[in-house]
RNA sequence: GGGCGCAUAGCUCAGACGGCUAGAGCGCACCCCUGAUAAGGGUGAGGUCCGAGGUUCGAAUCCUCGUGCGCCCA
């Protein structure tokens, strides 16, 4: 009998790797982020593309408050994909980093956590516990997002805190100043008469309150239909606060509505009076004083109405009759009493008639001089019931009544604010065409999606003039000074620009630190009066004006990144935000548009599409999510989704990622298990006609995975390539490829040409698909990469190299389609084998014989071999039948017995007396490995 | 309320120009293997293509009107 003594289990070349099946990537993750950071990858890739064509995608910079979310993790993500898809394609990508340091959110923190503290706190005080605030979340975030795998210059980030981004904010300024865009002008914003201060909305609170709201007739004098009749007429406003009524300058109609001319008596006098008000609410607004005795004299629509003129109930002024959308028959009269300096629609509209911004009011919310005698220097809402009583005496007044409504109240105080006109400052939008040439600029980019152009050029078309200044402490100041002696505020480019140089070589809190004597050029002089003594004013700079001026601090200077950049990518709302902040301003300081390419996501929502919120519950926390499933699970999960719409983010779908995860890195270690001693050999030395025809047709499909992958990655269409390489993975290789070539691998010599060539293949399959998803995994695929067979054992990133190309050797499209039937037949096969197995005849496919009976032999036979390897079993038998119309497929179990070695089917089993278990090849491959055992 | 967008199996995606019985993978069910083993293989069941009209010989695809959801405004 044979000698052998070690079971023939032993003798096969199985597969073997220290690439764990177990990913372990909480672990692991942090280990090769640790690496990178040490060998500083980020800098060994920027050499390594020194001089290469440059493609910058430049970073919007994210807010520096609070964890990272799922919505920043998938914008942070893809970003990370973009970059190192291009650097794998060949281009310089440099990414670097910023943060969003300023603003309200900030400062309302730390405001709030100091409590009544921060009353007695100068600003230099309170801006260095926003900074410290700030910093903190910049490196919690700088941490959080390390922990994704993000590759960047994160020991060098672009802060808008930072002296040197500070000095280019005002260089964009002092350009836009120096072309005449800037400028001051009257504005209504909330305002606190107890703080005496402006508050943003994220610092209103909204209350019940009980108001008077009141009805009063405005005596019509010109543009009343005439067929409606002599007058007087009256047009009925509605308002729930009196106290605005000095600044009234317009009634706002809907064009659309119908309004009704309507006759009535009045129950106190008895007098008959006209008057006009929506259709709709004629019978609701008799009805509020019980009238009966009223008639309809005639209809028109809402902008028959238009420019129309009426008396001011107390005041010597006619104003016309305007119309607006917003104006509805929800309540009141139709007919909108709309006074410019105290409400934000109301502004919207004057600015669109042209009407005066009226804001007779101080401070401390008493009236000025600029308002009739008879409130002066009354609080305005103590001022209501003085103001409703005259117009009572009057004969305005129609009816008055309590009203309880939600009304803003102060977040400090709980006390109700009011709306006040203040000056601030502007960018005219229509100052030398700069809408016009946005436009033009904007059609000279590449938005993707395109409908993003469309999005943004509707905004920009109707944008208003950009409000640049805010009345708050965490900014940049406006370096606005104001003069002593004619009150009016001195900003000129020279201006600007020596604080610019000053900000940069100390921070923008010199503004807050030092006199004014020390911070102007001396000379300086009011360019309207002559005078020389200043003080500072108190705006800072809205933030969108701060993180829109990144064009000009981080590529164009300082970082010099280049200028434009390639690509700006963020969620579909910066459409309005940092999208349009950018573009304008680099058009109105440069002429042209800072990015070539536009890209947006959509929003991250819940499994049933809706949006992330605290009410529904449905938070999914991200870092939680990170170190819990791993950073390539997740990163995973954000590539395999079409982020052009919302993303789905459930924990269900994570772990079902993780499941996809698994397959590809299963097919990782596969091959990785057979290139163990593959690296001896110099793959060169294979010799291509050792290729079987399989092996063939798989670098063939490999070459189609390369093309369309990285036509994917150039399209930024990053669930494209998970999606093929993924197919790929379990369709082409896993359940095909791979599984078949398990004889051949195990079996044969290890050395021997046959194993060799599959070797080849597997190789090259490792090389490529571990390139291709390197953008996308790349923990996974360093790790992958380090076990892969290298001839010097050298360890180098897989982040440093490029996407592989296809080799056009393996190109052969009537292979593929020959392929085609191949399938097909195995199908059909495997069908009858299914047959065999539910009668309990086989049970591995290796235990069947497979009998093809066809009219046309001849197509069938010289694949006959083929095809038992690719449905792995024992042997295939083609036998002519002329009346099969088409092939019969049948299946029986093998007639031979089972080699004890490769567990085939094989009529030479049992015939070498040496070996009475083994098939001739196996008896041939052990022979060949042990030579010894011949002499037994 | 307005502007923009999205809607195909439980999930993620395919479905140029309108044209087979609407496809793939995952998941699921059942089965096989135990030499990729917290793996691997096979078979199968899943769809009113959001709804209603319309154009057309023919619509998932084109048009209109809805519904739901998201973003941005008001």
């Amino acid at each position: 009998m044979a000698p052998t003594t070690k079971p023939y289990k032993e003798t096969l070349n199985l597969p073997k790797t220290g690439f764990d099946m177990k990913a372990n990537l909480t672990v692991r993750e942090p280990q090769f982020q640790d690496r990178w950071r040490d060998q500083d990858l980020y800098g060994q890739l920027r050499r390594a593309r020194a001089g290469r064509a440059r493609r910058i995608l430049h970073d919007g910079p994210p807010y520096a408050n609070g964890e990272i979310h799922m919505g920043t993790l998938l914008n942070k993500v893809l970003k990370d994909i973009v970059v190192r898809s291009m650097s794998m394609a060949g281009f310089d990508s440099p990414y670097v980093p910023g943060w969003d340091c300023h603003g309200l959110p900030i400062e309302h923190k730390v405001v709030k956590d100091l409590g009544p503290k921060a009353a007695s706190m100068d600003h230099a005080a309170i801006r260095a516990l926003c900074q410290a605030e700030a910093m903190k979340w910049v490196d919690l975030q700088r941490d959080q997002f390390r922990r994704l795998g993000v590759l960047g210059d994160w020991e060098h980030p672009y802060l808008t805190l930072d002296p040197r981004y500070e000095a280019g904010i005002l260089d964009v300024l002092a350009d836009l100043v120096e072309r005449g865009f800037v400028h001051r002008q009257l504005k209504p914003i909330h305002w606190c008469i107890t703080d005496r201060t402006a508050l943003a909305e994220a610092e209103l609170e909204y209350q019940e309150e009980t108001t008077p709201s009141i009805y009063v007739n405005f005596e019509m004098v010109t543009g009343v239909p005439e067929s409606w009749g002599e007058g007087p007429w009256h047009a009925m406003i509605w308002t729930t606060t009196p106290w605005t009524l000095p600044a009234n300058v317009g009634i706002a109609a809907h064009p659309d509505l119908l309004y009704a001319g309507v006759e009535y008596t009045e129950p106190a006098t008895g007098k008959s009076v006209r008057t006009i008000l929506a259709a709709d609410l004629v019978t609701k607004v008799m009805g509020l004083r019980k009238v009966e005795a009223f008639r309809e004299v005639g209809r028109c629509r809402g902008r028959d109405l238009e420019h129309a003129e009426y008396r001011h109930p107390f005041l010597d002024r006619v104003s016309p009759i305007v119309l607006a959308g917003y104006v509805s028959v929800e309540d009141g009269t139709g007919l909108v009493h709309t006074a410019p300096g105290h409400g934000s629609e109301d502004y919207q509209t004057g600015r669109l008639y042209q009407l005066s911004i009226l804001s007779p009011v101080d401070e401390s919310g008493r009236f000025t001089d600029q308002a009739p005698d008879w409130v002066q220097g009354q609080q305005v809402f103590a001022a209501n019931p003085g103001i409703v009583a005259h117009l009572k005496d009057s004969g305005h007044l129609y009816h008055e009544m309590p009203l309880v409504h939600s009304y803003p109240h102060c977040w400090r105080c709980k006390k109700p604010v009011i709306f006040r006109a203040t000056e601030q400052w502007f960018i005219a939008v229509d100052h030398d065409d700069l809408r016009g040439r946005t436009l033009k600029a904007i059609d000279g980019v590449g938005w993707h999606p395109e409908w993003g152009q469309n999005r943004i050029e509707s905004m920009v078309s109707l944008r208003p003039d950009w409000c640049i200044s805010r009345q708050r402490s965490w900014g940049v100041p406006i370096p606005a000074l104001g003069c002593n002696t004619c009150r009016t505020q001195l900003m000129t480019a020279a201006t600007v620009r020596n604080f610019r140089d000053l900000f940069r070589a100390h921070g923008a809190d010199v503004w807050y630190t030092r006199p004014v004597e020390e911070l102007l050029p001396p000379g300086t002089s009011c360019p309207n009066c002559g005078g020389n003594s200043f003080r500072k004013e108190g705006d800072i700079l809205d933030v969108w004006f701060e993180s829109g001026s990144s064009h000009r601090g981080v590529l164009s200077k300082d970082f010099e990144l280049g200028y434009p950049a390639y690509l700006y990518l963020e969620g579909s709302d910066q459409h309005r935000g940092w999208f349009q902040s950018s573009i304008l301003t680099a058009v109105g300081a440069n002429g042209t548009a800072p990015f070539e390419h536009v890209l947006t996501h959509g929003f991250v929502v819940d499994d049933k599409g809706r949006k992330i919120s605290k009410s529904l519950g449905n938070y999914i926390p991200a870092y939680q999510m990170t170190n819990t499933y791993g950073a390539d699970v997740l990163r995973l999960y954000v590539a395999s989704m079409d982020y052009a719409n919302d993303v789905p983010v459930s924990e269900r779908g994570i772990k079902e990622m993780s499941e996809a995860y698994r397959k590809i890195r299963n097919t990782f270690r596969y091959l990785l298990g057979n290139l163990e001693d593959y690296g001896r050999f110099d793959s060169e030395s294979v010799d291509p006609s050792n290729l079987h025809e399989m092996d063939l047709w798989a670098l063939g499909q490999l070459n189609e995975v390369i093309r369309d992958v990285r036509a994917a990655y150039e399209r930024f269409e990053f669930y494209r390539v998970y999606q093929r390489v993924y197919q790929f993975c379990a369709v082409e290789l896993s359940s095909l490829y791979l599984d078949v070539l398990k004889d051949r691998l195990y079996a044969e010599a290890p050395e021997g040409p046959d194993r060799r060539a599959a070797q080849f293949v597997l190789a090259r399959l490792h090389d490529v698909l571990t390139r291709l998803l390197a953008p996308i995994i790349p923990h996974t695929a360093e790790e992958s990469w380090d076990y892969r067979p290298a001839p010097n054992g050298e360890r180098t990133s897989v982040h440093l190299a490029e996407f592989p190309d296809p080799d056009p050797r393996w190109d052969d499209p009537a292979r593929a389609s020959r392929w085609e039937e191949l399938l097909t037949m195995r199908e059909r096969i495997f069908l009858s084998l299914e047959g065999l197995r539910k009668a309990k005849a086989i049970g591995s496919a290796q235990e069947a014989k497979v009998r093809i009976a066809t009219a046309t032999p001849d197509r069938w036979s010289s694949d006959r071999d083929l095809l038992a390897t690719l449905c792995i079993v024992s042997e295939v038998e083609v036998i002519e039948d002329p009346s099969a119309a088409v092939e019969a497929v049948s299946a029986e179990r093998s007639p031979h017995a089972k080699c004890e070695r490769c567990w085939n089917y094989r009529e030479s089993v049992g015939r070498l007396a040496d070996h009475p278990a083994l098939c001739e090849r196996c008896a041939r491959v052990i022979e060949g490995m042990n030579p010894s055992s011949a002499i037994g």
